[in-house]
DNA sequence: GCATTAAGACCACTTTAATGATCATTAGAT
DNA sequence: ATCTAATGATCATTAAAGTGGTCTTAATGC
């Protein structure tokens, strides 16, 4: 028996939503499972764990079921998606490369 | 050699932005790898998969990791997520229960 | 009411993620 | 200039996800 994973209330609660999320967007396009499964490329038993809001699924083929029944995260605009990812990526190259922790002790809460 | 699975543009750019946010989120707090994967209870190198983008990820470690760095895809407030889950069971509620496609198609673009 | 089949739940099998380790590189502090 | 350690990378092993299958239940359409 190995002690099982734990998660910060908000992470399982994220996961929970965003499962429910997909399965109103599904119901709402009026897919069944077998159906939206078939669309994502993936199998009724991984698109119930999803919707179930199981913590161990690919965070990959969570986004994707996601996007097909339209609920999006970030912008639903991947250009404008793309420009954020290279604005974050602007703002870290500000910042040092690595960071030096002189011992320990490291709260900077800036 | 397994056809690799192929994702949508939109599912990928998605992850990568969130890989990113990430790491500008433990750069900014001064965290390192190492630092930020042990809050997480999780190894360096999953981490490293998880700021890279990387689609298979298990989507609560995502959320774990971004939740620790402040980053937040849903509300950050647990009693709103809860809510926000509630009022989205209460909309599929009232939906039919079972999808019956009368056959094959259907589309009901609402 | 009756037939159909969506959806919930399992299971054995295959594939893949997660781990802990190691090694090379080099940014950043003294 | 030198030393330290943060980061990038790879690897064998272990744990777990993803799959296709089956069986059951019961909501929906007739």
């Amino acid at each position: 028996m190995t002690m099982p994973r734990t998660y910060t209330r908000y992470a399982r609660e994220a996961v929970t939503l965003l499962g429910e999320q997909i399965r109103l967007g599904r119901k709402q396009r009026r897919w069944t499972e077998k159906n939206l499964a078939e669309r994502a490329g993936i199998s009724r038993a991984t698109l119930q764990k999803i919707e179930n809001g199981d913590m161990g699924c690919a965070v990959g083929l969570v986004f994707e079921v996601a996007a097909l029944v339209g609920v999006t995260l970030f912008d639903h605009d991947t250009p404008a998606l793309a420009r954020h990812t290279d604005h974050t990526r602007d703002k870290i190259a500000l910042l040092p490369q690595r960071i030096k922790t002189g011992g320990e002790a490291v709260f900077d809460d800036f």
